[in-house]
DNA sequence: CGCTAACTTGAACGCCATCAATGCTTGTGG
DNA sequence: CCACAAGCATTGATGGCGTTCAAGTTAGCG
């Protein structure tokens, strides 16, 4: 079970600014809120805790709260008929539990050990209808959000297996190298494999023979399953731009 | 080239609340605008007309304007070295050109003929900053685009074409049944082949088969290729439920 | 009415799904 | 600390489905 704490940490939200050009005071992912908007959402919530694999909530679930995370990663997916499907995987600085209408569309879980913020929606619309700054910040978010769905969308469209491992490892370094601000030279994959493959649209089979076809090609080396360096980026790139199929 | 004219119509929003659940007088899709912010954005907009296949902004495009639809479909798409993907199917009510980083990232183009309010990015921020009630409506209407996205991706992760295309049949029917209020014995297509294969990650060829199947199972019948008719809405509901693939 | 582009259809190939069996690792209890 | 069990990951073999390429057909437009 989540165990409740105290703590003397804030909200934060973190996102690229659609509309703001990069620019060296503006880095690339920055916090969005002030001071003043973190004291005012830390009133309201509470924070969790959520050991690996416990749901935090439930897909058909009343939504009553709005989740921002502290640290850990959270898999987000939706069960249909035929099985789940992952649809994203969520890491500090980011918000979820807000896309539904009255319910939970989706189901979110630790992939990790996860500390949340969990902000009960009637006080979460409060603040927004009373606080303008905040809506802005929301709407970065929300269209930082989208753009990572479509990217999403992209990766899924992709034919080859390999293609979308490509474009996934390249997804999962950036989103490394602009949380921390410094370029690892090994990628950490904290989820599973099977995860990885719904993720990507594939079976786990087929995901495992990705990586072993990278590996063999000196592209990535694995040091362990979750541990992965990049040997040739240029070869990765060149494979995330989807090469045709039957040359 | 796309001609401006004037018009009595104003900028209008459509979407379902994701916070209120469905009740008689919320009806699913309803006018996120009052009478006054549409005034308020009709001031600062202009009416654009654009011919089919007509270019709204290309990606790359520095970013100066937001754009929603009056009549029409837009197609969002986005150019890799291997080619155009589509992203999404833009619709009357619908926002777009907001979801980029300075520039925009994907291109516009007029799927039909369409008709759009052009909105300047500075007056629709500052109208963003000084209107607290439009920044919830907007952040309605990015949380059903984010949805939309994310539905996209679930259609995408589908392995059998068939599957996806009868879960593109059915989000057709649902936009038109919203749309218009009432259901529609026929669903209109605007868009050409090729765009659904590419919005479905298809090649055209794989979509003319899965159409093809549909038809030679009698679940749909298509009048013209722009006009399908559900059959046997059950069973293109068991088809979209994904069944395994090897008996 | 003829042209062009889009769509459909056909045949062969290749990739991935599927199923099944093995190997690895994680966690548990002796 | 080791033995064992259970789950996840890998690997192999097979077949189905979609891609690819090419040819034929339809539809849309001047």
């Amino acid at each position: 079970m989540a165990t409740e704490t105290k703590d003397l940490a804030r909200p934060a939200i973190h996102a690229v600014h659609p509309w703001v050009p990069g620019s060296p005071e503006t880095r690339p992912r920055h916090q969005l809120l002030s001071d003043d908007e973190r004291a005012q959402l830390a009133k309201v919530a509470s924070i969790l805790r959520f050991n690996k694999d416990e749901q935090i909530f439930v897909q058909g679930d009343k939504a009553d709260a709005v989740f921002n995370i502290v640290s850990g990663v959270v898999t987000v997916y939706r069960t249909l008929k035929n099985g789940d499907y992952i649809i994203s995987f969520l890491h500090p600085g980011d918000l979820f539990g807000l896309s539904e209408e009255g319910h939970y569309l989706n189901t979110a879980k630790a992939a990790t050990s996860v500390t949340v913020y969990k902000i009960p929606l009637p006080a979460f619309r409060r603040i927004l209808d009373t606080n303008a700054e905040l809506d802005v910040d929301f709407i970065i978010k929300l269209c930082e959000d989208l753009r990572e769905a479509q990217h999403h969308a992209l990766v899924l469209a992709q034919k080859r297996a390999a293609t979308r491992l490509a474009m996934f490892l390249e997804l999962q370094e950036h989103l490394q190298m602009t949380d921390s601000g410094k370029t690892a030279s090994e990628i950490y994959l904290p989820m599973d494999r099977s995860s990885i493959a719904s993720y990507l649209g594939l079976t786990p089979a087929a995901l495992s023979r990705a990586f072993r076809m990278l590996v063999s090609r000196q592209v990535i080396s694995c040091r362990d399953r979750h541990h992965v360096k990049i040997l040739d980026r240029e070869a990765l790139n060149r494979l995330a731009d989807a090469p045709s199929l039957g040359g």
